[in-house]
DNA sequence: CACAGATGGATAGTATCGCTATCCACTCGC
DNA sequence: GCGAGTGGATAGCGATACTATCCATCTGTG
């Protein structure tokens, strides 16, 4: 398959297809000729990769760039894949608050979790908790003493409520993973896990919104 | 207060602040003076609300706008306020797949969800759903005929227990949204509620991906 | 075998975004 | 009185993700 043919299939134009070459985004294809190559179907799957990782994902290309040289490091272990991916998803740059950091210790000794200080994760739920109680209004002397200090009690009941879900979310997550498969399906089993099925939850989550807003949540079943 | 001040409490620089003034993002402060404004308790709450919604939620400046907008509207109704805030948080552009649509449309008659063949989070679901079904390599001569028409069983199954856990939770959140309260608060609960939620949810389930794929999911309690 | 059109490869340019730098007239506080 | 700070505005900047153009070379059609 030549250029124009990968361009058709997977709907990128051909300048940007020569870009993500350039780059080292998508390998390149088997040489035939000095300006003659031929791409098959593993350049395909690349590239649909690729949008999905950008458009779905929303990664910048860095970060796509990332994501896919520890797919294609045979080398790299599970763990280290679950790093870059959980990496190119966090957003958040600069120093979380303490009460953030605290709340986030809070909530992962409350269940078990064991978390490396310096994950990304962690700094990102730290960042968000600290911009929630900052946003929250309550009044800070109304917070009882057994409490997350500075947290207010309907904030950390929802966390908690939130922080459930994700851990048997997670938990059914992992325990899914074909743990026999070769590793090529694994790890991008696990990056589409990842990376694009954040996007589905937030998106499904919107749509249930729209659903129980317009009909009420009616009584608890 | 003055915007020197107004920017040592927020983190925000006085050209960035000022350039919110300019586009509107940030109320004027009241004029004291020619080339004098005193800001208040508002604007710092604004500030760090816009702020959140830029960092935390990844808004562009202008969703940021509209969605403030909506805030300061009187006249919007809470669906209305729902739907700016979910528009936001679509990235998705462009024309959902036909099988993504198909499959957002079973997932959703399943469970009987009512949602508006318009609405921000379906494209978007589908879109993703689109993306996903494109990169499974599972042999499409594979899947029953019982099935969702192209759609790999594993993929089915998975959806189905996403869109369980989501439901579940919308359900939850519609239902604890304090219907008697002013409706600076509930709107502002429901902006909170999905714009930084939505990145809380991702985070903190990458933060218990982390815990459950370094001990192993155990056995099923 | 001639030649229009596509190809691979590279360099330079563009559109957008989210600020940042600079300028200016003015005013506050010492 | 005067220097630091203020509000307001215009212009510029750096990063990002492409897009346009160029060129020598190849293909495949007649």
């Amino acid at each position: 398959m030549r250029i124009s043919e990968l361009s058709a299939t997977t709907g990128v134009s051909t300048p940007t297809i020569k870009w993500y070459l350039r780059i080292g985004l998508l390998p390149r294809g088997e040489a035939t000729a000095r300006n003659q190559a031929d791409y098959g179907a593993t350049h395909v799957h690349r590239l649909r990769l690729i949008r999905a990782l950008l458009e779905i994902g929303g990664l910048s290309v860095a970060d796509a760039q990332r994501v896919l040289e520890v797919i294609d490091d045979p080398a790299a272990d599970l763990e280290r894949v679950m790093e870059v991916a959980h990496g190119a998803l966090s957003r958040f740059a600069g120093e979380p608050t303490p009460l953030g950091l605290a709340t986030v210790e809070a909530l992962a000794q409350l269940r078990g979790w064991t978390v490396a200080p310096e994950a990304a994760a962690r700094a990102e739920v730290a960042a968000v908790v600290g911009a929630m109680v900052a946003l929250d209004g309550t009044d800070p002397s109304a917070i009882p003493a057994d409490a997350i200090p500075g947290v207010a009690q309907h904030l950390a009941v929802e966390l908690n409520q939130y922080a459930d879900a994700m851990d048997n979310l997670a938990r059914a997550e992992v325990g899914t993973l074909p743990a026999d498969a070769p590793r090529d399906i694994i790890v991008e089993r696990m990056i589409v896990g990842t990376v694009l099925v954040e996007r589905l939850l937030g998106s499904l989550r919107r749509m249930a919104q729209e659903h129980w807003f317009r009909t009420g949540p009616g009584p608890s079943t």
